[in-house]
DNA sequence: AATAGGACCGTATCCGGGTACGGAATCAAG
DNA sequence: CTTGATTCCGTACCCGGATACGGTCCTATT
């Protein structure tokens, strides 16, 4: 879905090679991202400003690709960037895991339940596709009631 | 989040107390989304054009209700609405289910990737909130750092 | 018949999460 | 030192999924 123009080849070894300078090209090549989302990111202050030594371009380190995978990780784990960045805070003034521990446990809860209401329509689909195979119809395709009704 | 001004108290009861000619308010209310929805939905086709009897305004049945609430079952499931009317669709020609048990098993197939894709969620924010809980935290919280380096 | 409260319609706007544009400034290799 | 590739910045645009607006028409109650 995301296609972007930066070398992004190789993650891991540019990483270790290139030391802990990396242009925001080379930061969005190795957290495989486009450019503007880390500019993107930077706004929403998902990522700390970083140094910008003479000359005004940003100067990224390693910690930086961790961050934006992170928060990709995150995301694919169903949390919104308002959600990350709350995660990100709490983690910032550390202390205590209480408050990351009640986001994370919600996550859960959604998650369970999403996948409760999948393995229905798993089931569904599955009978549905049994029918068709069986070449009958005793009942059509009627996966809509049925769905609708669950629940 | 979504806030709107049908009366949408007593679903069931409702409807069962409405026969079956619904205006669009009432169908909205009923099935507990904003009347723009319903117009919106019916625009991509996701919704039969009801019928009109004179004056242009549309009357709706129960099975409408039961259609919505698919729908929004479905989007909290993960699918797109594209999708959801794919999957409608499977069920319209429900007669000549041949056809259409191809894309019956392609979804069947997404669901099941979905699903596994949420039990490793499920697993690994399980695990974090148990560490989380056993009061750890030795080096920061364990859910950040495990979502920062898992995979 | 009057009138309030829907419903009609097209179009505009919003939100989240990005992505693209374009002109100026900077960097790095030859 | 020149030149081509990157970055800079602000702003505009895109997509999906709604929601809102506002002027007009319809319907139901009195």
């Amino acid at each position: 879905m995301s296609v972007h123009n930066y070398p992004q080849r190789a993650n891991v070894t540019m990483i270790s090679r290139v030391a802990a300078a990396l242009t925001i090209g080379a930061l969005a090549g190795a957290s495989n991202v486009n450019v503007e989302t880390v500019r993107y990111y930077q706004r929403r202050g998902l990522l700390a400003e970083p140094a910008r030594p003479l000359g005004g371009h940003r100067r990224y380190g390693i910690d930086d690709v961790k961050r934006i995978r992170f928060i990709k990780r995150a995301q694919q784990l169903g949390f919104s960037l308002e959600e990350i960045s709350q995660l990100l805070a709490l983690e910032k003034k550390g202390g205590n895991c209480r408050e990351t521990r009640g986001l994370a446990e919600k996550k859960l809860a959604m998650i369970e339940t999403r996948i409760a209401d999948l393995s229905r329509m798993q089931q569904l689909l599955k009978e549905l596709v049994a029918e068709c195979a069986a070449g009958g119809r005793l009942r059509g395709c009627a996966i809509i009631t049925a769905i609708a009704q669950s629940r």
